[in-house]
DNA sequence: ACCTGGCCTGCACGCTAACGGCAGGTTCCG
DNA sequence: CGGAACCTGCCGTTAGCGTGCAGGCCAGGT
């Protein structure tokens, strides 16, 4: 009946939102930089899936040789690199590309030495180890707001049926009613959001959700999936169904 | 509001505020003049982020040679340059275009009698280290002064709910009652007023509101935000709202 | 130039929300 | 009817947050 074809992961995404586009229609182009070479495939393989096109560089030279030629729309950057420091990279990079955002990856303890300046520029960082879900999330938001994709009109608001997530100010709404939702329950509905009509595997969630060195029982997904029915469902025409065996799926109530 | 054509290539910020702009429609134009590279890419970045065309330069014969061709709106000057005296670079550039407005930037112990002087041309200084929105505010000031930005009629007063605050008279209101705030506290409300709605990272809030060069703790903020609450909010519906684990959000009570 | 008060910052403690493990209960399916 | 898959209440642990206190610095006044 259904398709249940739910961990094709690997397979291209069908139509699932306005995708994101230079304006010349060619496809985003990210850069990520990264000497983790199970790091740099990791996100490679996500962003790829959100359909942009992706190089990237094992160290700051390599980086910067790549930046040159390949024109990124955004760079993937972390700050420990076996030659150049993060910020150097930085530095030249806005010498060939003034206006190119950069998203940060930082070991936890680091960051409170040398934050100063990397949100100034409309730069952003993420702390290691991250979610998929929220190094996609701050890459968007970081090219919606540097101008990248103008051709999508797309806002920081995801909506699916009378429900509304922004991404801005982090206000969730069900038909009127603001909905208060801790980090975790964020993330993991934003995934749903941005998946509305598609079943998502447990696994699927927990890889994209939670930290990639999360060690936890695939448990947690079924846990915060209940806290969700709670606070988006109770007393409401359901919007998450269950499918046994494959996994969530979010639509809109009839 | 007025109609704005998405194709402001650059840095155009998502529509929060009313652009500032050129009666020819184009985007404010400002040079910084620096010899600190560092300190010239900060401020780049930053000036950038506010939707503004930047150009910078090195040393004060740079500098006049820039400004000829590029015909800024304003100009950020450090009064300390490795060729030519600022001053210098003041009167010559006053020849080019005598109504440019200048924001100078100077060491605490300087020449502040000597700046003071020449600030009653409508021109205007800032003592290092500084705070980025200190210098955003002040350029925004000058500009304002100076009859750029003419399309938009953005006054010197934010408002928020019935919250307000008044750049020129640094006059807070909430609802009526008057408020006084200390210099740190105006700024961070100033900030948080300045993006309303909209979560804002303990960091972003870091590198914005306290000087570049602080290397305190990240403690800082929630001690602000908490003497803000007691001023602001205490005893009303309250604006200022915690995310754990995102930020915080300033918004209409309801 | 000294004094004084207000403001900024560091430190540290207490608190609470949030996270995730566990396990007993429930539903669904064969 | 049995088992697998899923739901959810309970709770210990943790980490992010709020705030009182005290020292130091700067400004403004005398």
């Amino acid at each position: 009946m259904v398709t249940m074809d739910a961990r094709s992961a690997g397979a291209a995404r069908s139509t699932k939102h306005v995708e994101l586009r230079r304006p010349d229609g060619d496809p985003v182009r990210v850069l990520v930089v990264d000497d983790e070479p199970t790091l740099a495939d990791l996100l490679s393989m996500a962003l790829r899936y959100e359909g942009w096109e992706v190089r990237s560089a094992p160290d700051g030279m390599a980086a910067l040789r790549t930046a040159k030629q390949f024109q990124p729309d955004a760079v993937v950057l972390d700050v420990m690199l076996p030659d150049l420091d993060g910020f150097e990279v930085l530095r030249r990079l806005r010498g060939q590309a003034p206006s190119v955002p950069v998203l940060f990856l930082t070991a936890k303890d680091a960051v409170e030495d040398r934050v100063a300046g990397l949100t100034v520029g409309g730069d952003d960082y993420v702390t290691k180890p991250f979610s998929l879900e929220e190094v996609v999330a701050r890459l968007r938001a970081l090219m919606r707001r540097s101008g990248v994709g103008v051709t999508a009109r797309d806002e920081a608001v995801l909506v699916v049926g009378d429900l509304s997530l922004d991404e801005d100010s982090h206000e969730v709404r069900r038909g009127g009613d603001l909905i208060t939702l801790t980090a975790t329950e964020f993330e993991l509905l934003r995934y749903l959001m941005r998946n509305p009509r598609r079943v998502l595997s447990k696994a699927q969630i927990l890889d994209r959700v939670w930290s990639y060195d999360f060690g936890g029982q695939a448990n947690v997904v079924e846990l915060y999936i209940s806290y969700l029915r709670k606070k988006i469902d109770v007393g409401r025409q359901p919007m998450i169904h269950t499918l046994r065996g494959a996994g969530y799926v979010l639509k809109p109530a009839v």
